[in-house]
DNA sequence: GCGACAG
DNA sequence: ATCTTGTCGC
């Protein structure tokens, strides 16, 4: 377990901040998202058109589950599964979104910053609640967002992306700036709370995970 | 020691 | 995350 946490701050030296990602270039979005069983996790990757957000690709991965969920160490137990899952992915994508977090961190190496280091495209962290920082809350309405801080600096951003819903929280995986990661986030949103892609991954995972790891509900 | 704590 | 029915709000 300390030995983990070890790791976590030798890798968190290589996350890259920025540069700033053209949205006018981006084709492809990825979202990931994993399911746990009782001993197994399963993990999808959903690859959507960008902006029109249409699903072009599903694929997923099952692996068993060695590591307990410890806040901090998230990493450790869905990793398998999602790099299987992501390895399995045609379509070059230029950008994954991660239901989890990436610079906010403790340790600034959340699961987005943690896998992004081993993918070569931009990863985005955006968790639906937080793990460390302080931030205000901000402004009822969609795009409004405040700084999420920790330690004095800025790690991430609590963005709302829809009018009154609760906001969630993004932060730089790796190879991206934050205000891009911001803007990325808030174009798959057009409809919920969550990102496209990160939704469409959440549901293909359920359906994966109540299938016994069938490839064929991915379809 | 106490409280907090992604999924 | 997962276990679950009805129910409050836009």
């Amino acid at each position: 377990m300390a030995e983990a946490r070890r790791l976590q701050s030798e890798l968190a030296s290589r996350v890259q901040t920025g540069p700033p990602l053209d949205l006018d270039r981006v084709r492809f979005v990825a979202g990931a998202d994993v399911s746990t069983g009782d001993e197994m996790a399963y993990a999808t990757v959903a690859v959507l058109r960008f902006p029109e957000l249409e699903v072009v690709e599903v694929r997923g991965a099952g692996a068993p589950l060695s590591f307990p969920y410890v806040p901090g160490l998230l990493a450790f137990r869905e990793i398998p599964s999602v790099a299987e899952a992501l390895s399995r992915i045609e379509t070059p994508v230029d950008a994954v979104i991660f239901d989890a977090q990436g610079l906010a961190h403790p340790r600034r190496l959340g699961l987005a910053s943690h896998l992004g280091l081993f993918l070569d495209v931009p990863s985005v962290g955006c968790a639906k609640s937080r793990l460390t920082g302080r931030f205000e809350e901000p402004d009822r309405k969609k795009g409004s967002a405040t700084d999420l801080v920790d330690r004095g600096e800025v790690v991430g951003r609590v963005v709302r992306t829809r009018d009154g819903v609760s906001p969630v929280f993004v932060s730089v995986g790796n190879r991206i700036d934050l205000q891009s990661a911001v803007d990325l986030v808030l174009a798959c949103c057009t409809r919920y709370r969550l990102p496209e892609p990160t939704r469409q991954a959440h549901n293909a995972a359920n359906r994966l995970r109540r299938a016994g790891g069938n490839q064929e509900s991915l379809f």
